[in-house]
DNA sequence: CGGCAACTTGAATTACTTCAAGCACGGTGG
DNA sequence: CCACCGTGCTTGAAGTAATTCAAGTTGCCG
């Protein structure tokens, strides 16, 4: 809350982003790409740990990720928190809040994070005038719920181990896909996140993630987790992983 | 499977559709709903039990709910089953497969159904004509995601009890927003769909029902639950029900 | 009448939580 | 330099919540 937060005049030009050349992502004609760099506001950055929306919250902007680790999550009065997704480069955040008013989540740094920010008003001549990238924003709104689908099949019906190695396949191969991995593929989570993202509590949390070390499919670090052998994970949980095709981002 | 689906040309004009009027639904305007009655291709009637989609495979169409219920799921290699939620007159099906290619998901009726049934390939003309309508679409997706934000929420954090208070709150709550009950409030699901929607196995959703029937919040009935104290549960559960406002649907 | 589907109940077992204590590490201030 | 926190990870033991097993009831349909 109280961590820095930068704004800067747009930084980075649309036309030179550097998410537009990695594989997974569609390209764009230059209509869309002159659009949207004038639909871009400027850009955000915020240190790991810091808040980046709110619950409640009527957020103005709406946020494509740039760089680094967040997590979406929702809390109980009491304090119970559940960790619902994890974001990374690419994805779209305050999507909810920008048409339905106000959020209904919560969005926190895991890592210093920088965000393109955009203009909500201007949503709406998104729609009139563009009508693939209006197309594009429903297909991001309609994969977040198939992860969804996916959690919440795991969270309901997998066991404690199986859900673990679910989760950790998942956010290696997410990871995976944008190249997000320096040369080590070290998960930028706790224990703790992990355990309030499967519904565990830490203690079995760490008592599992024992279990998938011994068996030599993950490795736990300092601050994080190395995934060894993703395959091995997916098949673990009976998983059969992402749809490969190029995703579009705005 | 093999229960009888039969399918008729439009026979319910979209002028007089029976949803339009009622009070939860947004209004169209002439233009809209000029082009909503020439995109819906037709109607589909299925029996109760019938499965409307299938996971896997590549749905030709995309689907509105006249009447009656469903629900959505995804099962396990070894049948393990999770419901991911429910359909109700309104809401609209098959925008999965119709985005991406495949469905993930699977869906079955819970009572008889009857469906409108549009061509997925007039979906890009509503994208290039009708920027209301696209929106539309992005704001029901955006909306579904919020849905299973709760439900990830509950299946992973709430206790057993909490956790079926927050179902028959939220499964009472939306069929009393679109009038679906005729005086009765009997929600037609059987303990074991209730149980593969919490996450639990059968036995213990059927003890902890009890508990609920004996605080009076609920009565359970042949074929279904009958709430009697909506906000009762909402208030066991520490939920805060779902926005009022109007919604669209197309 | 028999058979199936949905619900019920008690008892034994397992999975997971809570409590409690301790260790390793990095950062801070004396 | 060392004492001292605080955070994150680890471990064992006791307690609770939920599962599985097993058997029985009820109502409905052919």
């Amino acid at each position: 809350m109280s961590k820095t937060a930068t704004t800067n005049d747009t930084r980075t030009p649309c036309e030179l982003c550097p998410l537009r050349g990695k594989p997974s992502f569609r390209e764009f004609d230059a209509d869309e790409l002159d659009f949207v760099s004038h639909f871009k506001r400027g850009e955000l950055a915020v240190d790991a740990g810091a808040t980046i929306l709110v619950e409640g919250s009527h957020s103005a902007h709406l946020f494509t990720v740039l760089s680094g680790w967040a997590f979406r999550y929702k809390v109980l009065e009491d304090g119970r928190r559940q960790i619902l997704n994890y974001v990374m480069p690419g994805d779209l955040l305050g999507l909810q809040g920008t048409i339905m008013g106000e959020m209904q989540h919560s969005v926190e740094a895991l890592s210093p994070v920088t965000l393109c920010v955009f203009e909500r008003d201007k949503l709406m001549t998104l729609y009139n005038r563009h009508a693939s990238l209006a197309f594009d924003l429903t297909w991001i709104a309609a994969q977040e719920e198939r992860i969804l689908d996916e959690h919440l099949l795991s969270i309901g019906r997998r066991s404690a181990l199986e859900r673990a190695a679910y989760l950790l396949a998942y956010l290696h191969q997410r990871a995976s896909a944008i190249e997000l991995f320096s040369g080590r593929t070290v998960l930028p989570v706790t224990q703790q996140h992990i355990a309030d993202t499967l519904g565990l509590s830490i203690v079995h949390t760490n008592k599992t993630l024992k279990k998938l070390a011994e068996r030599k499919l993950i490795r736990w670090q300092e601050r994080g987790c190395d995934v060894l052998d993703g395959q091995g994970l997916a098949d673990l949980a009976e998983w059969n992983g992402i749809s490969e095709g190029k995703r579009p981002f705005i």
